[in-house]
RNA sequence: CGCGGGAUGGAGCAGUCUGGCAGCUCGUCGGGCUCAUAACCCGAAGGUCGGAGGUUCAAAUCCUCCUCCCGCAA
């Protein structure tokens, strides 16, 4: 059971090493995109491509849920980002239990957004975790963990394509010491339990006052998604990437510093000078703030992230 | 049929409403100035104006259709 690009892996992990999966379970495909769209997840695209039958109960918690699952005779479950909480009544169903590969060294980070949360919060070091799938949210006795340092300038999009493959490898590896026997539960230390809410929009909106440390780490943690932004007037401006300057801020926080095609777009913040290095304007595309500049002025000393 | 913006030398844009010489800020190449430079001065190359059709003496510009890109919303 899983629904984005990070159960992919996972899933043709499981096809790769020879299991047989009986089917798959997803979100139903959701309008997406431009036009109202209808499309499928990466994770039903995959499961097509091998013949796997796909399911998608709008709540897989209700009796069609269950029925569907209980048709597919399980011997084990896999979560990996699904998407849905699983009730009692289906953890029941499969013998040998469900396992769920988390994207955070538990219990640290519970939630729907672990990725994005320890590039937020500064983490310097992550990973995955595996589990036995409890009712709680992500409280199941821990399997197998494996741990990764977070790049300086990494992404929340770029540390989930690594975590998604080492999820994957280590999803394999607690099946075989499943099967073998081997396998040891740890239950949870509750009491160092962090639990933070899914992505937002919101979340990326920018405090200029904050430091340069914590405003990087936000445009990093909301990448590609929700992105981070600011407002100049009624305009929003996506922000990619930035540049922590040298020296204390020059100006209040938010102002524009510079805005040129040569000196690039300077802003301050609580601590330090940043510069927005890629930005994505409205109904303009993702470039560089220098190319930006190019075409276009912007005032210096107008303060960006008030209305 | 969800709402909206866009495609113009290598980059980012203006010009379109009101049809009439292809423009701006950069970059690139050549030359000059300078102890020197990302600075300054002089010069050059580089565009079938996203595609197809139509209107017109004349279309980047007006009309029709198509392709691709993006913002919002989900």
């Amino acid at each position: 059971m899983g629904t984005p690009d990070f159960a992919v892996p996972s899933l043709e992990a499981l096809i790769e090493s020879g299991y047989h999966v009986v089917g798959v379970f997803c979100q139903p495909d959701r309008p997406k995109g431009r036009g109202h769209k209808l499309a499928a997840c990466p994770v039903k695209e995959v499961a097509l491509r091998h013949d796997i039958p796909v399911f998608q109960p709008e709540r897989i918690k209700r009796e069609e849920g269950v029925n569907m699952l209980r048709s597919c005779q399980p011997d084990l479950c896999v979560t990996a980002a699904f998407g849905q909480l699983l009730s009692q009544e289906i953890l029941d169903i499969p013998p040998l239990g469900t396992i769920n590969v988390h994207s955070s060294l538990l219990p640290r980070h519970r939630g729907s957004a672990p990725i994005n949360w320890s590039v937020i919060q500064g983490d310097a070091v992550t990973g995955v975790t595996t589990m036995f799938t409890d009712k709680g949210m992500d409280t199941g006795d821990i399997l197998l963990m494996k741990e990764t340092p977070i790049g300086e300038k990494e992404t929340a999009g770029e540390l989930s394509d690594r975590l998604s493959v080492m999820g994957a490898q280590l999803l394999v590896e607690t099946i075989r010491e499943l099967e073998a026997g081997t396998l040891r539960r740890i239950p949870q230390d509750h009491e160092a339990a962090t639990y933070e809410p899914k992505m937002d929009k919101e979340l990326g909106r920018i405090d200029w006052t904050k430091t340069a440390r914590e405003i990087d780490c936000l445009v990093r943690g909301t990448t590609p998604w929700p992105g981070a932004f600011t407002t100049m007037g009624d305009q929003t401006i996506k922000v990619f990437e930035l540049d922590v300057r040298e020296g204390a801020a020059s100006a209040q926080p938010g102002r524009i510093v510079s805005a040129d095609a040569k000196g690039g777009l300077v802003v301050s913040c609580g601590d330090h000078d940043v510069e927005l290095r890629q930005i994505q304007m409205p109904g303009a595309k993702r470039m560089n703030a220098k190319d930006y500049l190019r075409g276009h002025t912007m005032d210096t000393g107008i303060c960006l992230g008030k209305a």
